[in-house]
DNA sequence: ATGAAAGCGCTAACAT
DNA sequence: ATGTTAGCGCTTTCAT
């Protein structure tokens, strides 16, 4: 395939007029006579003429391109973002240059800086590993950035965020209902701000219970169903005592539900188990999995439309969406055995 | 966010010498004093500087981005596939740029059109919806591409293919052993080139085995759970002689699951339903998908690598990888339970 | 209605 | 070791 690109003045020779007409007939100027205008699209169709991007994109400092930084497209939850994202950005004329971080902090910088490199109109950030200061300070270059599922302390930026500390608290407290009370946490990467949400969430729903959690309780891991299976084995190894756990999400879970079956525990007989996130899999694996809906679809398309917005300056308010998260109860929950005569 | 971007120039002047000077210093050229190159490494990293994308890749004519065109990144076979191709893309320094096509041809010839316009280095095209002639034509001004699930029969363009005909075989020999004979396939788009090709593989089985297949036992539908729980209805409502269901993947079958569930019939003791691609879903459902394993990760991986060898021209025989598919029988299919006494 | 000239930010010759 | 000159493919003035 391909020899050299035909270009604006190839196009202008063979049509002999001047390339800036060509400029005119593909920018649909009005001020080319039609005669001129219909034998320069001839020699466009002819050639296969298609206008550089690269070009474009130099002489109006605009590239129609957006930035995807997200920790892994494989997971149900970001790729179930990235098509809202991309549903948004197309309707728009947008392209998406997709940036997968692997969940490595420095990475994700590397990332962002090169799709600076690169000129994007703007970035969506999702579950950014980086601190603060470290975030503010990669992202700050751009002509626009959405942060999803993290907020920043000092600087604002505009952001789509679940509410995960309602979320911990929906998931706890349904926990708590069940009679429950040594409640551990599979928390996932301790840098997720999401994470530390749903854990301030999960604390402060103990502590309204009268409940001091153990700190033992809570034990972090990748956002995998490998390292679930693992953490909730370490977990469940260390404090026996506990008879239910909240899962950073659905992915966690799943390994929780892997690690119990292969130690002959029964869910939920023996053990609850709560997830996150609502992702297909929650409502197919058996037990079916109580977890928190989370609209990931829709978080993709709002984070979209709220970029645009910035970018296109079509709204002064960037500000800030929060979506309610709902709790999902199925089956891998249900009443702690040990029944409390007090 | 953001004021007017640090250029070249700008450096340049700051540092007081010529831009070239600045371009030699940001691309290791030797011939710099250290002390020219210290004073403008400062420069640059006191005012962010970092070097246009686009211009660099107006100069060189290459963009170090690849396309990846897809039905649907939601999908978790495509999201896996993705994930692989964005791994090899980054070890050498490549970017993706995304292009959803939502299962529609003229949506994705538009897509390619655009990413041609970008000057990609090369595309990935998985599981085109695009007739022989189009896509080959709308392929040939790419520098490379390289299709997956696909193949041209005038034409030759690289491609990484699973053996889709052979995995049609696997799952439906697997059932006629079973003892079934009315064997329905719930067979995804008709556009679908690895759709087509498991359906030979079904005919080739049943014809092998002496069975004219019903045209009837054959209904196609999008690659969704949705689109599945319905055409599966369809067909059991006009063949309720069917025993057993070959799905085009594990989201279809977990559809046709789904609508046996709801008419109360048990699989597999009643039907037994195969699905194809063995996504994390199909281990995890109940019950447990028999299905086709394809490596989807490293599918990924491989037409990546092709790419970029036919891009770096670092080899010739960018031919064509055939994958072998991998039966996996699990708990959804089983014996026919009209014993045959013959 | 059309053309000529300048410039977007950079690299690649070719000087000096 | 450093600077000068073109030019990548296009859009945007400014002329005519």
């Amino acid at each position: 395939m391909s020899k050299r690109r035909v270009t604006i003045s190839d196009v202008a020779e063979l049509a002999g007029v001047s390339y800036q007409t060509v400029s005119r007939v593909i920018n649909d100027s009005p001020n080319v006579s039609s005669e001129t205008r219909r034998r320069v699209q001839e020699v466009i169709s002819d050639t296969g003429y298609r206008p550089s991007h690269i070009a474009r994109s130099l002489v109006s400092a605009r590239t129609a391109t957006l930035g995807l930084v997200i920790p892994d497209i494989s997971n149900p939850f970001f790729s179930a973002l990235a098509r809202g994202a991309d549903q948004i950005a197309s309707e728009n004329e947008y392209s998406i240059l997709l940036a997968n971080t692997g969940e490595d902090a420095s990475r994700e910088q590397s990332l962002l800086n090169l799709l600076n490199e690169r000129y994007v109109d703007g970035v969506i950030v999702c579950g950014s590993r980086l601190d603060d200061t470290s975030l503010f300070e990669t992202l700050s270059p751009f002509e626009a950035a959405v942060l999803v599922n993290r907020r920043l302390e000092e600087e604002f930026v505009p952001a789509v965020v679940v509410d995960d500390v309602a979320g911990g608290r929906l998931i706890t407290d349904h926990l708590l209902q069940m009679g429950h009370r040594a409640i551990g946490f599979v928390a996932g990467p301790r840098a997720s701000y999401s994470g530390q949400q749903r854990l301030l969430g999960y604390r402060s729903s103990l502590a309204a219970a009268g409940i001091e959690p153990m700190p033992l309780w809570v034990q972090h891991c990748l956002p995998t169903t490998d390292a679930g299976e693992q953490a909730t084995r370490q977990l469940l190894k260390s404090c026996p005592e506990i008879t239910a756990l909240f899962c950073y999400n659905d992915l966690v879970a799943l390994g929780a539900l892997r690690y119990c079956a292969s130690t002959d525990r029964m869910v939920p007989s023996d053990i609850s188990i709560a997830g996150y996130d609502d992702i297909m899999l929650a409502n197919v694996v058996s037990p079916a999995l109580t977890t928190c809906h989370v609209p990931r679809f829709e978080v993709g398309r709002l984070a979209a439309s709220m970029l645009l917005d910035c970018i296109e300056k079509r709204v002064e308010n960037c500000s800030e969406i929060l979506i309610q998260p709902e709790l999902i109860v199925r089956e891998s929950t249900a009443a702690d055995a040990v029944i409390d005569y007090r």
